[in-house]
DNA sequence: ATCTGTGTTGAC
DNA sequence: TCAACACAGATG
């Protein structure tokens, strides 16, 4: 899925030292017998060797922006980092049009709190917002593609036309179901943001019957009114992936001071047949609705020791919107305990989903 | 012949 | 992470 978009040149993992030095360096085809020079194709710096004043340095100019490169034709690329290695964003005439193309790939690859070039920091308009949506529902490589294509900005307005054909207003049909043959409105509408993930302690799933919700993600994505509401706690709902909605109880509890998930969280755990290390993810909707959603997947590596997973066949995960997603063969004609036709129910419609984005 | 964007390095 | 720099290869 993504990674297509990164240098690939660069996979050459061992570099044959005797190949890299075969090469001869210095091309030197300039003429270097003028005293004045001019360098380069693009930027025509007029090098004044005899009297050392001038001194201009044949430097291409560096760009004001971020993620901006300068070519040697004038020309202005631009390009982001992730993960140690650069990937391309293509090459633009105009430097602020380089820019822009950082600042999308910038929200895409890192999201809505990128360090931008121009995008402002609050005022957050329905546009915005829809931009977003577009953003998420697509996978970096394809936004990589549209900005070195510069079809980025007919891409987001096509799909803005057909939010506004037939995405307003439409009501979200058989939630959970089978999603297959989604519009592209839909697929924006859907479109959904990981939040955060833990790893679940023994004591969230033991007796207390509740979720410590890290202090750093609760402030960030479920901030309580100070005062009563903190105490008091609010209802929260949280759609699963077969469709189901769990409403949790959320507040603040003084005492620990931590922001809990207590009614409601229990009877998750149970159902879900939640042990220590499993991660519990959370999502929200980029659609106007917010639509807040939960996932969970046993502890990553090691041997788990969930007799469910085990007992599965070769299990492929996938990742869609950050969140993992299993997807089981069907071809298995063998008898499954009631507990392993649940997990496979869930992993189907999980698989359901996958397909049809 | 021209230009892109990769290889590479060193500063932060 | 990031940009500066050189230039190998891609492109037309």
């Amino acid at each position: 899925m993504d990674g297509s978009c990164i240098d690939e040149s660069s996979t050459t993992d061992s570099i044959s030292p005797t190949s890299v030095s075969a090469f001869p360096p210095p091309t030197a085809s300039k003429s270097p017998e003028s005293p004045l020079c001019r360098v380069g194709s693009g930027t025509s710096v007029i090098l004044d060797s005899e009297s050392g004043v001038e001194a201009e340095s044949r430097k291409l100019p560096s760009s004001k922006y971020k993620g901006v490169v300068p070519q040697p034709n004038g020309r202005w690329g631009a390009q982001i980092y992730e993960k140690h290695q650069r990937v391309w964003l293509g090459t633009f005439n105009e430097e602020d049009e380089a820019a822009k193309a950082y600042d999308i790939a910038a929200q895409r690859f890192r999201g809505r709190d990128a360090i931008t070039n121009f995008k402002p920091t609050a005022a957050e308009t329905e546009e915005d917002e829809i931009e977003t949506a577009f953003l998420n529902s697509h996978s970096k490589a394809e936004i990589v593609d549209m900005l070195r294509k510069h079809t980025y900005n007919d891409e987001l307005d096509q799909s803005k036309r057909n939010y506004r054909i037939d995405g307003q207003g439409k009501q979200n049909r058989n939630p959970g179901g089978n999603n297959v043959g989604l519009s592209a409105s839909d697929r924006i509408l859907k479109a959904r943001e990981q939040l955060f993930e833990k790893s679940v302690t023994p004591s969230d799933v033991g007796k207390l019957n509740r979720l410590v919700i890290p202090k750093q993600h609760a402030e960030k994505h479920f901030p309580l009114q100070s005062g009563s509401t903190s105490t008091k706690g609010i209802l929260l709902n949280f759609e699963d992936i077969t469709g189901k909605v769990w409403r949790f109880r959320y507040s603040y509890w003084n005492s620990s001071q931590s922001y809990v998930l207590t009614k409601g969280w229990s009877r998750f755990v149970k159902e879900k047949n939640l042990k220590a290390g499993d991660i519990v993810s959370f999502q929200r909707s980029t659609g106007a609705d917010k639509q807040l959603y939960i996932d969970w997947k046993a502890r990553t590596g090691s041997n788990n020791n969930n007799p469910v997973v085990c007992s599965v066949q070769p299990v492929n995960m996938v990742r869609l919107f950050g969140v993992n997603i299993f997807e089981i063969p069907t071809t298995n004609g063998n008898k499954r305990t009631r507990e392993m036709e649940m997990f496979s129910l869930e992993c189907i419609k999980k698989q359901r989903v996958f397909g049809a984005l």
